[in-house]
DNA sequence: CGACGCCTTGATCAACTTCAAATTTTGTGG
DNA sequence: CCACAAAATTTGAAGTTGATCAAGGCGTCG
């Protein structure tokens, strides 16, 4: 027990302040393991909109989020954009064995980055289920987060795209705030064009129904970035509007 | 060598006429694992259009697809539909580790399914980390489709997405039929108005862009259902238009 | 200050939807 | 096999939504 205890203070010192660190795939692993992990493990800060995956390469990096947003976007050959997903702290960013889909990362604001190689993370799945486990989970929850959004980009309105959009960034602003209906306070993760880009929309499309959204009570803006929602349940009914 | 053989042909009646055995999950599972999924396993026959997994249930019984396809719906309180996903066989179907989403599954075609409990799997799951691992990348493999079906919706024009949409039917009927430009002859398996449910369309407009391609040479159809396509790369540019 | 990036607003336009009806296909009973 | 009803698809005309084109405002940074 005493010795057990020991052990488990024996974390690397880069892992010591990680807020991510219980939550994240790291929460799975023992103290042997995230030492292993730990000492191949470098973090790095990317300012917003740095590349950090891009189509097509070859990753042999993955890496954690510990803060900051990550976009996923596709890209097509006359240019048309579309972010397929957007990453918060604690995901885990990289796609083990091999995609054939042409995604790249691009650092939606300043994110900090745990990374590490792909090899030593492979190495980590075959000694322990459970992490595979884990990621098998977080594959899973972005499958759910990706057919959401199906539904978002191809029935709602530009009106109700807006509006799911800000519900989801507040629920993942304060994660442990339930849909409790008071006041919420956040920061757009995103500018105008990469909110189009989100909602197969376009940036005048975008704006102007924030305008309206705003105009109808349902939030207010302060400095183009922070949004205020009153109520949050007022929110939630601008998502999917009865005629 | 002599005895592993005579083990090897014990593969249980039910799956022997099963042209899925090797492809699904089952080809990671040994004889033995085989043998006990096949005797809580039961085959059965669905016709077009029945309900499989209605939104919300809890599903303790998960299938393998064996022939025909299934379509994966979301439904919005005042009836907009969207086709999240279609699957084929050999398709695990199911979603272990519960779903926080609200999906439904319903025969597209007559559908032929080989169904079992939940728990025999997740017994399976536990004994043998390759299912997991199959299991695994076929989550992966459905994230990419997702991702790639989200530009479709976010980004193409309507008749890309038809295109789109027959290609990717093309690709499926024929896996082994690599990007050969030769003709190629398949049967929709969607009706009109599954088709805008699976493009964020409506019937109408579906209609529509069919004739047009049609009448620009894209395509041939014969009693509604069967399409050819002379040149495969000719379909293959029109999921994408330049300006 | 002036230039640049970002956002908003206005006017016009095109794509897609809606509403309505005709046509074709499919299924059923005689 | 035909007749007929029901379902599915196509076609047409008009209406809306969101896109495009074009300016103008605001804030930041050199």
């Amino acid at each position: 027990m005493e010795k057990k205890d020991i052990h488990n203070s024996e974390v690397p010192v880069i892992c010591r302040s990680c807020e991510a660190r219980h939550r994240g795939i790291c929460g799975v692993l023992d103290p042997d393991q995230l030492m292993k992990l730990g000492k191949q493990t470098t973090k790095q800060v990317r300012r917003a909109d740095e590349e950090l995956i891009s189509a097509g390469s070859d990753v042999r990096t993955y890496s954690n989020i510990m803060s900051g947003v990550v976009k996923l976007t596709k890209l097509m050959a006359d240019g048309r954009q579309q972010i397929v997903a957007l990453q918060f702290a604690p995901d885990f960013m990289g796609r083990p064995f091999h995609s054939q889909s042409e995604i790249s990362a691009e650092a939606a604001t300043e994110v900090r980055l745990c990374s590490f190689p792909a090899s030593t993370l492979e190495s980590l799945i075959a000694e322990s289920p459970e992490l595979e486990r884990k990621l098998h989970e977080q594959n899973l929850k972005e499958l759910d987060e990706a057919r959401d959004w199906m539904l978002t980009l191809g029935r709602k309105t530009a009106s109700e795209k807006i509006a799911s959009f800000f519900y989801m960034i507040a629920n993942h602003v304060d994660p442990e705030l339930e849909v409790g209906n008071g006041p919420v306070k956040f920061d757009i993760p995103l500018k105008r064009a990469d909110i189009a880009d989100f909602l197969g929309l376009t940036i005048e499309t975008v704006s102007r129904q924030i305008t309206k959204l705003r105009k109808a009570g349902v939030f207010e803006i302060e400095n183009n970035r922070t949004v205020i929602v009153p109520k949050m349940s007022k929110l939630k009914n601008a998502c999917e509007v009865e005629h």
